[in-house]
DNA sequence: TTGACACATCAATATTCATTGATATATTAC
DNA sequence: GTAATATATCAATGAATATTGATGTGTCAA
């Protein structure tokens, strides 16, 4: 069965697990509010710097946000086209979206 | 550490992870053409049925699908809640949405 | 060139998660 | 009743993940 019409579903997958944890998610929350250097979601996140990076770096495997050196700092950047994946999947998954079209019976 | 603007993390990171699997990816899309039965997407996906058992419990507890017991069947259905507040998310989260409005100058 | 700072990476550990096979429960048919 | 079907749950195992502390790397300033 070939999933044509829907975003590939590992890319989803990974970018899905990449929210799936909270601190991922504050951080997430603050880039909302534009690009941050490490240090300054460290001083928002009270989070150890190794363990920051490790998180960081989860996100950007995942195509969620970007990063830019400037000097001694690295800027992270929330990725529009990962969060237009997620709303993207939200609507072509809605229910009702395909209704009535494809009934199927069960399996006996 | 306080985070009242966003939709409870908490709720959304247990959504998120509910969705970054494979498997339960596969199953939301089938779902997505309206409930199905275990025995349904035993067939369509080829997983053991305690490995589907597992996944659904999985997605029900996170609320992304629902369950309704028929005879000897139980059918599964995509709760449409969860669907909404990943959509949610993905725009309250969206660039551009404070921008200018909270600069941040970076740590030192 | 030395030292301080910002950040990444590594190694070790603990925890969480997915898979499998076995067993349990509920419903229906005989 | 017994047997068969649909589903859930459990126990054991292995794999993936998160956290911590230590170390490495690049950049800047004195």
């Amino acid at each position: 069965m070939a999933a044509t019409t829907f975003p590939e579903i590992g890319n989803a997958a990974r970018v899905f697990h990449a929210l799936s944890d909270e601190t991922r998610l504050e951080i997430v929350r603050l880039l909302s509010h534009g690009e941050r250097c490490v240090c300054e979601l460290q001083g928002a996140l009270d989070a150890a710097q190794s363990r920051l990076s490790f998180h960081l770096k989860t996100l950007k495997d995942a195509g969620v946000v970007s990063d830019r050196r400037e000097g001694r700092w690295v800027y992270y950047a929330l990725n529009r086209d990962a969060l237009d994946e997620i709303a993207g999947f939200a609507v072509a998954v809605k229910p009702g979206k395909h209704a009535g079209s494809c009934a199927q019976a069960c399996c006996s």
